[in-house]
DNA sequence: CCGTTAGGCAACCTAGGGGTTGCATTCAGA
DNA sequence: TCTGAATGCAACCCCTAGGTTGCCTAACGG
């Protein structure tokens, strides 16, 4: 039950925060949070298609870690597979975080909003 | 020790990826990756600074649970407290999440180049 | 001076994340 | 058809993230 208390104490026609989209994108933000999936996701993002093997090599940790990896990004939407041969090649997929870019610029664009009316109401 | 195998099977001049920038968003992707940190994050992106109490308003969890998630965020830098006589108010602070903006950013634009040279090639 | 309200501290609990190892499987190629 | 490379599967381990409860402290407001 996320309901939301319409507290009297936040200034007035405050709407409801997070109607969605910014909650949606939680799980592409901890999927981003950790060193070893950023990794991954930019060796994708600039490599093009690889396949477990080749972003295993160079990496500290084992394969089935980085298989791991690659699946929590799936689950997040990030990245898809496909089968080629006795291969399963990983490709970068934009959406989700184009969408995750999206939240992060509305959040930032309310944060410059509120210090606007904040100047507002003290140069007035 | 983190050496990149210049793979011979990556295409030329590929320089190795995440110098930094990204790496070091990690954490701040960590602490977004949560819906109730969301949830505060917006809160104090919108409302302005907001005690503890406040932010427990209207929450499913406990207020110690807030005050650790409140921890989490400052850990990452993305928001800031400031003792005022028996409360305490947290207050967004825009220059990680700023940070972590540019670097999706900036995989984002690395995503559209690489479409970009492909499709190039593709053409010629 | 006292009750009440906002927080801090610490202990505790549980589930899941990150990582590994070992073995089974599938397919490419000589 | 035999060998080896590329994965899949499953079990296991350890540690931390979330979340709670109980109690203690500090400061308002009378």
């Amino acid at each position: 039950m996320s309901r939301w208390k319409t507290s009297s104490a936040m200034s007035p026609r405050t709407k409801p925060p997070l109607q969605g989209s910014l909650q949606r994108s939680a799980p592409v933000f901890a999927a981003l949070g950790d060193e070893a999936r950023l990794r991954l996701v930019a060796l994708l993002c600039a490599g093009g298609a690889m396949s477990i093997a080749q972003l295993t090599e160079g990496s500290q940790i084992t394969r089935q870690g980085v298989t791991k990896h690659l699946l929590v990004l799936a689950d997040a939407g990030l990245v898809n597979d496909v089968k080629i041969g006795r291969e399963r090649m990983w490709e970068f997929a934009p959406s989700r975080l184009e969408e995750a870019r999206r939240s992060l610029d509305h959040v930032a664009r309310q944060w410059d909003d509120a210090l606007l009316s904040l100047k507002r109401m003290v140069e007035t």
